[in-house]
DNA sequence: GTGCCGACTTAGCATGACGAGC
DNA sequence: GCTCGTCATGCTAAGTCGGCAC
């Protein structure tokens, strides 16, 4: 057992140098053993409240100060109504109080394994070590394999066919139930074209569940509504149980999962993406998907291929009565299992987290070959603008094709099956997709990429572009030339072809790499190099959104807006207008006390029960004073009052402005985060203001990146 | 040369966690 | 302590691309 309940008070860098330690102490004396994390007599088994109380036991003392501080706080919070000054007064003085260590450390939140491993994982520093030889992505794998979804448990509510309740046998219960589950109003069903294709999909796999001769005969005739009502009652049950076994539900999945999210990489702790087997369901494929509402079948262990080091323990099977399908130990790639789906006939891979070291290599060798093109970039538009003129149509394809993968960012544009949806990228760019207008040379692109999102843009070559613009313009009139809606624009160019002659330019470049290379220009010319430091950090943080904002929107991602977006957008921008009108009212009231007149007071606000009502109610007054005020308090309240009004401004800004634009993908996947670090440490802009927790332990490698850095 | 396979990255959406405001 | 809205995370679909077999 590498981690045991007694690292429990140990440092979690100790905690994880143990684990180094024994992992490598265990591996060349015992190699066979049952299990890297073992849960059989250590805490990961035991539910976290269970936990947190054994540790609590272990700090008695301390734990008891923290009780009597909590009910001080309650005290102190009902003492708040009759004596506000006193309570401030107390508040005062306890912030001024030096705190000791012992007095401290209660108020620190309690990890649970889980966090404890997690905190562990990231004393892993693997960019400060020497590099595998090419070629091989471990020495030395360890994991406890992954969990499997519950097995389905009947409910016995019968499906309606004409009206009339029919039996189901669990296998076919468990169908109508996937189906009743996807929400009618989704973007499955909630559209004919693709609630059409969804429907036959799913009933010609429902009639083989039902076998000849069921009763079953018409889509159209079954009712799945008591089954939905059914499902609906349940996730409200879910929602309404209490706070408390809310907790404990999550602390038993968590201890659950603690074994299985971790592997051991060449004796480093590693962080595991997905742990879990898919369950079955519908498939969900998007936009006009020909298998859509296909089911998905249930993923057996027998299916499952482990990869995992050649004296690592084979984890035992979570299934009883099952066993895994293979063991490999291929050290070429950095997967730990795989299964075989039945919809596209593709692999599902358990793959380690974003924050591993086989992510954060790959990451970094992305981005430092982007950087590389930036030296290449000069030399390789030469060499497409000479060609954009060439004889031989192939070449001149290439060359147009390039110019739109490096100046519009389309991706490559791989052919596709008839059993996918229909959507495309640059080399499979279809005429119907094309629109051109010859005044000011105008080219508009319309066509669903990938996930079928729309890009919907017209580009004016002319004055974008000049020259080599207009050369574009009519190269694109050759290609699509006589040639019917359907056929390729490019019809002479592969992907293949293209990064060939893409690594013939540049060892190692393919078409994907401009994206990256783009994105992350893109962001450093857009961000204000250096920013006054006296500019709030709302303001940096919008510079930074504004830029990233340039980027999602040259690479085309989407969201789409929610359901109640334009409402809140409109409070809010109602919530600007009264502090606007309040601070009017302010600098009223400020004249008005200079020349010794009263000012209007506070009204009482009586409550109608209406919260919403209420509410707006005491917000309208919120500015006023209970009693008569001086000038200085005025001015210190208007002072208040136009901060806010400013944050809130910046805020609505940021808000309308990213409306239909996803920010993280390009944060995620394009921009490099050194230029990110860079620019945030230049401007003292708290780091966590532009990446979140997650993109932090994505880009730890990024983190200590020179403040000059550029890319 | 072509088509397919396998391994990996990139992508949007649903859901759950969290925090602000009252 | 409650409600509501936002944000982060997990999930899994959908791309890219190198390599191999034929």
């Amino acid at each position: 057992m590498i981690i045991d309940s007694s690292d429990d008070d140990m440092p979690l860098v100790a905690v994880a140098s143990k684990a180094k330690a024994k992992a490598k102490k265990k591996v060349k004396k015992k190699p066979k053993r049952e299990s890297f994390i073992d849960d059989s007599d250590s805490d990961d088994d035991m539910p976290l409240a269970r936990l947190a109380s054994k540790k609590k036991s272990k700090k008695s003392a301390s734990s008891g100060k923290k009780v009597a501080k909590k009910k001080k706080k309650v005290s102190a919070g009902s003492k708040r109504k009759r004596s506000s000054a006193t309570t401030k007064k107390k508040k005062t003085k306890t912030a001024g109080k030096k705190r000791t260590k012992k007095e401290t450390a209660p108020t620190v939140k309690i990890q649970g394994p889980l966090k404890q491993l997690e905190g562990a994982m990231k004393a892993n520093k693997w960019w400060e070590k020497e590099e595998l030889p090419s070629g091989l992505k471990w020495r030395t794998l360890e994991h406890n394999g992954l969990m499997f979804p519950e097995p389905y448990v009947p409910h016995g509510i019968k499906l309606l066919y004409d009206g009339k309740p029919v039996d189901l046998n669990p296998e076919q219960e468990e169908v109508a139930t996937f189906y009743a589950s996807v929400a009618p109003d989704g973007p499955q069903l909630g559209n004919k074209t693709t609630a059409n294709i969804f429907n036959k999909n799913f009933f010609a796999d429902f009639k083989k569940y039902l076998g000849k001769g069921h009763v079953i005969k018409s889509f159209n005739k079954c009712d799945f509504s008591r089954i939905r009502a059914h499902l609906a009652g349940e996730r409200e049950a879910k929602k309404s149980i209490s706070k408390e076994e809310k907790a404990a539900k999550k602390a038993e999945a968590d201890a659950l999962k603690v074994k299985y999210s971790f592997a051991l990489v060449d004796g480093e702790l590693q962080k595991v993406g997905n742990t879990m087997v898919e369950p079955p369901g519908l498939f969900r494929g998007r936009g006009i998907h020909p298998k859509m509402g296909k089911v998905k079948l249930r993923v057996m262990p027998e299916q499952i291929t482990l990869n995992i080091g050649k004296d690592a323990a084979v984890p035992p099977c979570p299934v009883p009565g099952h066993n895994w399908g293979e063991i490999v130990h291929k050290q070429d790639v950095t997967w730990l299992a795989y299964w075989n789906e039945n919809i596209m006939g593709g692999f599902k891979y358990v793959w380690l987290a974003a924050s591993s070291g086989f992510k954060g290599k790959s990451d970094r060798d992305k981005y430092e070959k982007a950087r590389k093109l930036k030296k290449y970039i000069s030399k390789i538009r030469k060499d497409y603008e000479k060609r954009l003129k060439a004889r031989a149509g192939a070449d001149r394809q290439r060359a147009t094709a390039m110019w739109v993968i490096d100046r519009l960012a389309l991706r490559a544009g791989n052919e596709k099956d008839d059993d996918e949806a229909d959507t495309v990228g640059c080399c499979s760019l279809r005429v119907e997709h094309i629109k051109l207008q010859e005044e000011g040379h105008l080219l508009t692109m319309d066509f669903l990429g990938k996930d079928s999102m729309r890009h919907f843009q017209t580009y004016k070559l002319e004055e974008q572009y000049g020259e080599i613009g207009i050369k574009v313009y009519e190269n694109f009139k050759k290609f699509c030339h006589g040639k019917k809606p359907d056929a390729e624009v490019f019809d002479q160019l592969t992907v293949s072809d293209l990064n060939d002659h893409l690594k013939s330019l540049m060892p190692g470049l393919s078409a994907k790499v401009f994206r990256t290379y783009n994105a992350s220009i893109t962001l450093e010319q857009q961000l204000p190099l250096e920013m006054d430091h006296a500019t709030p950090v709302a303001d940096k943080v919008l510079a930074y959104n504004s830029a990233n904002r340039k980027v999602a929107i040259l690479c085309n991602h989407q969201r789409t807006v929610g359901k109640g977006f334009q409402d809140n957008l409109d409070k809010l921008k109602a919530d600007v207008r009264r502090m606007k009108k309040q601070m009017k009212e302010l600098r009223a009231m400020l004249k008005d006390v200079k020349a010794g007149k009263n000012v209007r007071l506070k009204p009482e606000i009586k409550e109608t029960g209406d919260k919403a009502k209420d509410r707006a109610a005491k917000k309208k007054v919120s500015h006023l004073f209970a009693r008569q005020p001086g000038a200085e308090a005025i001015k210190k309240r208007l002072a208040t009052w136009k901060t806010r009004t400013h944050v809130m401004e910046v805020n609505v800004q940021n808000k309308d402005d990213n409306k239909t634009v996803a920010l993280g993908t390009s944060k995620i996947n394009y921009m490099d985060p050194r230029i990110t670090v860079a620019w945030a440490k230049r401007n003292e802009c708290p780091i966590e203001k532009v990446f979140p927790s997650a993109l932090r332990d994505k880009f730890p490698w990024a983190m200590s990146v020179p403040d000059e850095y550029r890319f």
